[in-house]
DNA sequence: TCCCGCCCATAACCGCAGATTATTACCTCA
DNA sequence: TGAGGTAATAATCTGCGGTTATGGGCGGGA
């Protein structure tokens, strides 16, 4: 009974009726036929196996439980726009007004909201995305290819005019149970250097940044355990115990907060860096980069600033 | 061509080429014959208009562009897990092996992923939740009735152990080109009182921080304007100009971050709070309850402490 | 009071998405 | 060269999800 997920336009249709509080102007809305509305989140409430919505015969308000699922698919359908804002920009045309590179991490968390987010307010814009590695977006931003670059490298390349638009800490990450975890003192680079560990491809800004950590220390640095080429692959290897990554703490965040991974501290050096977006000297960004440029350098507010 | 959203499944079956390197084999994995997902994957590349996977006669491995996409559907997958695990705790049986209750906001943000997080350790454990306000949610607690409950109230009621599983702060928001942002000064408490403002209803842990500040000013309130009983409600309203209010930055974490609201500056008034579980005193959790309270107590790392 | 309007549910029908099995084509490797 | 893996195509069937047509409750206005 609740092995089967629901899909999305049904989650939509709670939404709408939330907001309306009539299953048939929601119907109207989605452009459905009232009947279809009301078979389909019938449907719903049979997959989920709980009373979403109250009919009343002067509309229909959500129930305790229809408004907690209501949040719920509001968070799904926020990704799933986001999803489909990405999809649309990878879809590249030649006469895009605005065209991004990005590298991985921040494509994979950041850039397709931003988009969802520009597009929203100019809605036929033509956005497109590449998605490569921040030397590679940072070249193509130097060669004015895209008009603006966002890359996580520790220092901005020469050329290139930059600005911040959000923060990152790399974590040595290993499975729990791992030995490291057992030890009073924190790892030392060298000791990280020694060890075979599961890395990024070259190119990589996290890649990078762990090479220039491992390079300050004396000693010859280990073969890597595997090379990996997207952040979740690492994510599921160290999870599943294959050996110690180094992995930027925003694409581990949940499985820290679960426990499916652990952090282990590493001795003296500084692992944050910045994120940030990137455009030729000189030209600098108008229009719908100066635009899209704005959403992204707002900071999200910090939740928990000391209490 | 790019109008329609995919379905989970197809989400899913991508992810799972992306693990296992094979079509048949996702097909497997997923309970479906091989030309079933071989359409499939067609029909979402036809969908998203972008080829996401490099078939080869020995394999299949995703293109940049799958890569991508991919990861933005593990986002999305996990919202719909969280969304799945939050409603089968719903559904609540008599004989669950863990109760809980929660307030909204801890329901709409955190509660299902740590459900999810729980039941993914002790895969036949039945956990039911109870969404309420905190005011209910403290007194199941106390009463016994659920095993854990999760509050935001500003002090812990009396007779109930606590433990800190996060931190909030309550921000004033208004839409973008409100009179209130022009300003050079931040609004006085008093001011905020003397205003209409779009409230929660009584009893919520947003509603009863809101009063506990405004009651030390010497002004009688002014009525509300609206009352809704949904965080997502008030986030509409103020996006779209209603009016102002005071909400949780959690719930407007994103809004803010696209600039769909502004937040505006409140004199002299510590808007942090602390999230509680909560539960009887002298009864210490055990089992799947200390559990869970394990998995919620995890802090969520810190992104950007300075730099 | 009565009727009309708005709400929702049910019934009957239908088309197509998406599943199946069976088969074909391709590449690699022993 | 044949065996074993890969994926795509063909032919078929089921049922989900859409439609229109209809009926029943409740409330407000004439």
């Amino acid at each position: 009974m609740g092995g089967m997920p629901p899909d999305f336009e049904s989650l939509r249709l709670l939404t709408l009726v939330a907001e309306l509080g009539s299953l048939g102007q929601a119907a109207e809305r989605m452009r459905i036929s009232q009947p279809a509305a009301s078979k389909r989140l019938a449907m719903l409430e049979r997959r989920l196996g709980l009373t979403l919505v109250d009919r009343s015969s002067r509309g229909s308000a959500l129930t305790t439980e229809g408004k907690a699922v209501c949040q719920w698919s509001d968070r799904v359908l926020s990704e799933v726009e986001s999803l489909m804002a990405g999809a649309a920009a990878l879809r590249a045309d030649q006469d895009d007004d605005l065209r991004l590179a990005s590298s991985m991490t921040l494509a994979e968390h950041f850039v397709p909201r931003w988009i969802g987010a520009l597009r929203h307010r100019s809605p036929d814009l033509r956005v497109s995305l590449k998605v490569t590695n921040s030397e590679q977006a940072a070249e193509l931003a130097a060669r004015g290819q895209v008009g603006i670059g966002f890359i996580e490298a520790p220092t901005v390349p020469p050329g290139l005019c930059s600005r911040q638009v959000g923060a990152d800490r790399l974590v040595v990450v290993v499975a729990p149970g791992h030995p490291w975890l057992r030890r009073r003192r924190p790892v030392e680079p060298a000791e990280l250097a020694r060890t075979p560990l599961i890395v990024r491809e070259p190119g990589s800004g996290t890649r990078e940044t762990l090479e220039r950590i491992l390079a300050d220390v004396d000693v010859e640095p280990a073969r890597p355990l595997v090379v990996l080429d997207s952040n979740a692959a690492m994510r599921a290897a160290v999870a599943a115990g294959v050996g110690p990554a180094v992995l930027s703490v925003i694409t581990v965040r949940e499985e820290l907060a679960e426990g499916r991974v652990r952090e282990v501290p590493l001795a003296g050096v500084n692992l944050h860096r910045r994120l940030r977006a990137v455009w030729p000297r000189g030209r600098r960004p108008t229009g719908a980069a100066e635009l899209l440029l704005g959403i992204a350098s707002h900071r999200l507010p910090d939740i928990d600033t000391a209490a």
